[in-house]
DNA sequence: GTAAAGTTTACCAAATTGTTAAGTGCAATT
DNA sequence: AATTGCACTTAACAATTTGGTAAACTTTAC
């Protein structure tokens, strides 16, 4: 199965346990990322965005429960699934788990067939239900459910057609989209417009994001640059 | 099966092995490239740029594990696939090779069959996933998606037209274009310059990129040179 | 040494983009 | 129904960058 598109961090404070993970999904075709600790977890998954953690309830420094929670407050782990790693004997944790949160859990001792089989379950489904709605980049945030960007947690307002383009370019940071390719995918086939009038959208969108963020490629296009 | 695009080099101190490997691989129809330990392969794969590495861990000179730390690191085998070749009772250098940043592992004994199927499977992984938007010739990195050139990590900004001919001269290090090539590819049939202009953008580009990357030979044409 | 081929410079024309301003139409408000 | 405000589009002009050519100069091959 091809799952290379998708990052999964694990955490967990005993190496073996990373180790044997990190094995049994880089076999799956996964992108696996490895923490030792809930604020490590935070910090790696700010940079990486996964799509899912697999996180150990019990840990040092911070523990699952407490990383969790603070994740699901936190905009940049709005499109990731939390999956819990419990000792079976952790009852409570499951519970406690779940109100901090979580999307499923899984207990060890783990078993390769049934991590792996469970994972692409919960990712096949965020595939299908999820199509990101939020979108971050550097110090921007871009919300599409909510229509709104934010800049340094500053709420700046775009009008429709602005925010579409931004979207678009913010999609893919560092690629150049020619104008032509932006007309299809903002404005659709049957509406025609002057490409012209993308310059001038691009214009407004410098003066409120401010203009070190969209550049110029001559004779190509634009691009978001992060 | 037509393999014949994708090249593997294959890295074992055994010459038995290496020539088992080679026929199996050989009649599925795979550019096969050999190596006798780890210097040699980073040497020979550093020039050829094999889709995948099929490395044996324990090798004199330098081990599988230490090579493959090195080209984790060197962009010159950013688009190759590294598999590790472990004796069965090497468990504990599966795990290493992992971290080393393999992308699988095949125990020995060799099966021919399990060999031909995981490295199937490896590359229509990476046909899929890596639309080869970024070339990297020695110290340069072209991305042409980004409309971008890095000349050791720095960033250089070329004009389209330079940028067009300077991308086409580095798809093929070493082999000699001549100007009507030029500029039937860069410029297209309709239209027509002096072909002197093809000079005076390889002037700038030698000026942004240095003299040394661009050869000129008399009567026939220029080339990119790594 | 000479001719052919390649390099470099400088200048101009053309293409591309930035910016402003004005017109249009829709929707909410009065 | 008229008014206002906003989003969107277009046009026009300014600013900038890029591309092309000619001519002078240098190197190479014979």
């Amino acid at each position: 199965m091809d799952n290379s598109a998708f990052k999964i961090l694990v955490v967990d404070d005993e190496n073996d346990i990373l180790e044997f993970i990190q094995y049994n999904l880089k076999k799956e075709g996964y992108d696996v990322y490895l923490a030792h600790n809930g604020q490590e977890a935070i910090d790696i998954g700010r940079k990486i965005k996964p799509d899912l953690i697999l996180l150990d309830v019990m840990m040092p420094v911070m523990d699952g429960i407490e990383a969790c929670k603070q994740m699901k407050f936190d905009p940049d782990f709005a499109n990731t699934f939390i999956v819990f790693l419990t000792a079976r004997s952790e009852e409570y944790s499951e519970i406690a788990g779940f109100q901090a949160g979580a999307d499923d859990y899984i207990s060890k001792p783990i078993k390769p067939r049934v991590l792996v089989t469970r994972l692409n379950a919960i990712l096949r489904r965020k595939e299908k239900v999820q199509p990101d709605t939020k979108l971050t980049v550097g110090d921007i945030v871009i919300d599409r459910e909510a229509f709104l960007v934010f800049r340094k947690g500053e709420k700046i307002q775009f009008a429709r057609k602005e925010f579409e383009l931004l979207f678009l370019l913010a999609s893919k940071p560092g690629k150049v989209f020619t104008r032509d390719y932006i007309l299809e995918k903002v404005w659709g086939d049957e509406v025609l417009v002057v490409d012209r009038t993308i310059d001038v959208h691009i214009r407004k969108i410098r003066e409120k994001l401010g203009d070190e963020h969209i550049g110029t490629v001559k004779g190509v296009g634009y691009k978001f640059e992060a």
